[in-house]
DNA sequence: AATTTTGTTTGACAATTTAAAACACGTTTC
DNA sequence: GAAACGTGTTTTAAATTGTCAAACAAAATT
């Protein structure tokens, strides 16, 4: 993550990094793995990974299959981001809001916070029939290509854009993706002074998004709404019409919840 | 787990069990925790605590607040319990039918799977309005008090329910919780013949619950759905005629989903 | 049957973890 | 305002671990 000149870091908890990057290792894609699949992702002797699955099976993270030896993360794993989430009082109280917004307009709704330079989505309203986006907790997009990272990357002091955007990201994904830096501060600057961010296609054609912050008593963005279906549910006048001015309501009920939780 | 005699531990990544035990210490209750307090509550000196820390802020798991020094969790704990999430096919795959479940029923909806002696909710649709049950995803609830944990139990094989409710458990909750082990075993016979599970006000009073499991192609339960809501919602005329059967008929087909997953 | 791959154990050395002590800095107490 | 206290942080040195390499057993391949 860090560049990195590598000072030489203070300290590093050898075991609780390898500890973690192991149960990081499991995907939709390699549900399961095998200690030599492991110590070469680790790029460490099979000894390493052998002792810390030993450990982490020891306490309930991983369950190792009997006859294939393989390793399969256990349900505990979500204890841990569950404590996350259970510190966010947010998505319990958004969550009736999500679902109202969802069927007054049948788009997709969703919660998302901003985590660098990706939207983490915490509270999901998922749209009746085929969705056309499917969106899970957890889940991380890229926060320059959907309307949701937009807006709250929109009130970031500049400072931090800097930090979070530079480098390798606005990577596009469309052709319709905002990619020139000096463009897509204009663009933030745009949503800034309105108050809420449109995408048409920028992560996926034919994709439309409408989002809005969700901000507390001492001015932070703190989350952000959104709707998002296929262009021929959300066409540009139902948006003006419809989505937008809910999708505004909704922001400005949930920042009026907000507040109470950062005390400076 | 392992009840254990303790021969002594052949391995223990001392910094790996430790750093997860901090990450779960944060809940609601706790947002926030400071350098001191997670040292008392590991039992171990300042400096302890103080390199896992700093590890875990490194690796973008914890933020400390520059001013109080207290630290907080940050979105990135999302993606160890996200990799979880992301292995089982199910949630996916049963999220339009819970929906639907909820939509035709009025009752909240969910799916949840089996960890020990505790179910653990990994899918949902809320029911709309004042919903008198608030399970977000990751919600643990112990199982031989909600219908959807019966039901997993009652398909586990003796030995597991042996050790799974051994001790402690069959804590009573309301005066109508079964904590007889005799009476329980028989209960779950009879939800196995059933196929299903109803409890009223085990766990809340004036609470009902419908579950059915979910079994893959080796009969093996992986998973339950139920239906949730107030007694007035979910009286006994309507659970007969209209919750049950629904319930039955996803369980159904949501069962068919299942079987590619376990290769044996 | 021979070879390779994988999981597991052991040994010896290097590296980390640990508690205690010491420091810096605010806060509180007297 | 000085002394005592609570915290976060660094240093120290002894005890514990983590590490690689080597070796073995058991499968899986050839």
């Amino acid at each position: 993550m860090l560049m990195a000149k590598e000072e030489k870091e203070r300290y590093s908890a050898n075991s609780l990094v390898r500890g973690l990057e192991i149960l990081k290792l499991f995907s939709e894609e390699r549900p399961t793995l095998s200690l030599v699949e492991i110590a070469k992702e680790l790029d460490v002797s099979r000894t390493v990974p052998f002792r810390l699955l030993y450990t982490l099976q020891t306490l309930g993270y991983l369950y190792q299959d009997e006859h294939t030896k393989r390793y399969n993360l256990t349900p505990k794993v979500l204890e841990l981001g569950f404590a996350y989430l259970s510190t966010l009082k947010l998505p319990e109280i958004a969550q009736p809001y999500l679902e109202k917004l969802r069927d007054e307009t049948g788009a997709s709704c969703h919660l998302s916070i901003l985590d660098g330079h990706e939207v983490v989505y915490v509270g999901s309203a998922a749209a009746r029939g085929v969705s056309a986006v499917n969106v899970n907790i957890g889940l991380r997009l890229p926060a320059h290509a959907v309307a949701n990272g937009k807006v709250q990357l929109a009130y970031q002091p500049q400072e931090r854009l800097n930090q979070v955007l530079y480098g390798s990201n606005l990577t596009p994904f469309t052709e319709r993706t905002k990619t020139d830096f000096v463009d897509f501060q204009q663009e933030l600057a745009t949503i800034r002074e309105q108050g809420y961010a449109i995408t048409k296609g920028e992560l996926h054609h034919g994709i439309q998004s409408v989002a809005a912050p969700i901000i507390n008593r001492s001015g932070q963005v703190i989350a952000a709404i959104n709707l998002v279906a296929t262009d021929t549910i959300l066409h540009n006048e139902f948006i003006e019409k419809a989505a937008l001015p809910k999708v505004l309501e909704v922001s400005e009920i949930l920042s009026g919840f907000m507040g109470n939780h950062v005390k400076n």
